[in-house]
DNA sequence: TTCGATGCAAATACTTTGCACGATA
DNA sequence: TATCGTGCAAAGTATTTGCATCGAA
């Protein structure tokens, strides 16, 4: 994205044009692993030596209320944030905090039951799968050398 | 539930039946606002006012674990329990906190797509919907007198 | 020039952990 | 009686906030 169109799109949301919203915003549009706050801190140190981890912080919570990073839910005792604001649905690692996006048509927010529309104002709605995912399920296995189960490894 | 059954049923996952466990399994069970480990903690010290915020974190954990309660995911920073761990669905309103189950055939376990399976070992799979209550929407309204838009009051 | 944004440090909130004692199986 | 569970206090982790300074508009 051009600078001059995010400068942009940051005057239409109210928020004045920095050098540390430019980059957790780049960070964030480029990233496909949900970081975590701390996550985006440490990438943007790259560019930006100075920034401190409490302006990560505020910068994302200023994104979140915009719409312009979504926080994803389920991802244990830190936050996690999403650059993809568009619907969509999200597989959570228990094991090792991975997340993953995946889409399933049919559970969107359009398919919502009524009794949802009743109960308030939605702001999102999103299919939540928690579990383990391969890779962690195969380190187990590998730590096991009497695996004669079924794998699901490979 | 019987005193019996549900020593047995401690039993069986190798939990010794204490007093304190009793009472925060009694409290999940009745509970229906998914409360936090604080709030089962105010709860059960009504009948057992020795006991600590620790152990009912602890407690809560053992049983999560075993799949006896279930965390609520999206809730915030406090985590959050549900004493139903069969599979459904959760509403968050992002503005007071509260949490209500809701029911969406076509968007279990039994619905997710292929890739999913793919993807590793699935836990639980639910829709969770974040927005603001219609109590939340009310009070806002409330204090806006010039209120002449839609209403999704009452 | 004005007001929002930032960095720093301290504070806060929630949860976990070490340890000695107590209670269950 | 051996082991697990509990209470207490302290520690840990993630996040937020006060304040003085800085910088975009």
């Amino acid at each position: 994205m051009l600078i001059a169109t995010l400068k942009e799109l940051f005057a239409e949301h109210g928020l004045k044009f920095t050098n540390q919203r430019y980059l957790v915003y780049r960070t964030m549009a480029a990233a496909r692993d949900h970081p975590s706050a701390e996550t985006v801190w440490r990438r943007v140190r790259g560019e930006a030596p100075a920034i401190s981890l409490d302006t990560v912080y505020r910068t994302l919570a200023a994104f979140e209320t915009r719409g312009l990073v979504a926080r994803v839910p389920g991802g244990g005792d830190e936050g996690r944030f999403d650059g993809d604001a568009t619907p969509h649905h999200h597989l959570v690692c228990l094991s090792c905090g991975a997340i993953e996006d995946f889409s399933m048509p049919g559970a969107g927010l359009a398919d919502l039951p009524p009794e949802v529309s009743a109960w308030g104002r939605v702001r999102d709605a999103q299919v939540l799968v928690r579990g383990v995912c391969r890779r962690c399920l195969c380190q187990v296995e590998n730590q096991q050398p009497d695996a004669n189960q079924r794998s699901e490894c490979r």
